[in-house]
DNA sequence: TTAAAAAGCGTAACAGCTCAACTTTCTGAG
DNA sequence: CTCAGAAAGTTGAGCTGTTACGCTTTTTAA
């Protein structure tokens, strides 16, 4: 099953020359300096080829990891411990998630610079991210014992989806996610913490 | 002052004029069936003349309106009745908003129609609206004593200038409006509301 | 009166993306 | 083993949004 032939190995081979290509480039000279045809001409492959490879266009060149994501999100609700809130999961799961991937794969950081950096790419990260919306608030639903289509579900699965968005860019993303995760949990208060 | 010369009239004119044939030819066909070549022609302009008045592209010609938004979320939350919380005003703001807006302008329901079916005018009527984010949570953050770029302060605002995207294409948006601000002002309970 | 500012024009081009028609390569069922 | 067909790939033309360039015309203001 796992195994795969010729075929499939060859369809992946090109599938990752196009995305080691396109990485390479735009760290070298930026997203918007280069071009499709270049991507295609570096991969010695046809522009028309990379497009069948990468039918959701030039952003998801960059994007070729980030499977199970979904699956974790809906495993750290489902999974808590007892007397763990679903806010609280959530803010554990997300706490750290950045320096460990950090620390992972060297090659990570240029791509989270590259993603910083690019407008476009960091509306087609959100995006993509946001994907699991759907799949969080059925988790979250289900576990409240709510429809799955509950409008407090979808939102309180919304706004934890996007907190590691927002946090990006402040002084401080550890202290910003957890006022965030705060709000969240219990509420806006008027009051600072202390 | 208001008086505006020949000269601004009739470049205020061209531009209404682009922006009129857009939303008629939009309705008719779809939005993506027409293209700018065409809506510059039906203005009897010249795409570059059309590109001149409509700097952000296609997208913009839909968002002729959109002004003063930002000073009435402001002032929802500087001029709110005493003892009223910040979400408590925004939730006020927002209620009843679209009935309100229908109501006013026939033509307004055409728009929105266009909007909701077409994933480019969403994503561009998003981001118009989350302009407002700064304006809003350093009207908070001044409310509240924090610092002008406080994350709770942004986060608030930016899950309130959400919720009214969020509700819509939901069964019931005004309960839902209630809800996702329930989730602001009180924090997750998860519990049934009952 | 006149010079600069601003609106507009037409052409040409580029980038992202798609389509159509065709070749090559692999797969799998008979 | 073979052969029909699926899937990867190619070429090349073409569409759409968008911008640059160089030019003419109108309006303004000094």
């Amino acid at each position: 099953m796992t195994e795969m032939g010729r075929r499939e190995r060859k369809k992946a081979a090109t599938r990752q020359a196009l995305a080691d290509a396109a990485l390479r480039l735009f760290a070298d000279r930026g997203y918007d300096e280069v071009g499709v045809r270049e991507i295609a001409d570096a991969a010695d492959v046809s522009v028309t080829t990379l497009f069948k490879h990468f039918p959701d266009g030039k952003e998801a060149l960059v994007f070729d990891q980030d499977v199970d994501r979904e699956a974790a999100l809906v495993a750290a609700v489902r999974e808590r411990p007892a007397g763990q809130s679903v806010p609280e999961a959530l803010h554990r799961m997300f706490q750290g998630e950045h320096s460990r991937r950090v620390h992972a794969d060297p090659r990570f950081d240029d791509f989270l610079r590259l993603i910083d950096t690019t407008p476009a790419l960091r509306e087609y990260a959100r995006r993509m991210w946001l994907r699991h919306e759907h799949a969080l608030a059925a988790a979250i639903a289900e576990d409240a014992g709510l429809p799955d289509d509950d409008p407090g579900c979808r939102a309180l699965a919304h706004f934890a989806l996007e907190a590691p968005v927002l946090v990006r860019g402040t002084g401080d993303p550890d202290a910003a996610l957890d006022r965030i995760f705060d709000l969240l949990a219990n509420g806006w208060t008027g009051e600072r913490v202390g």
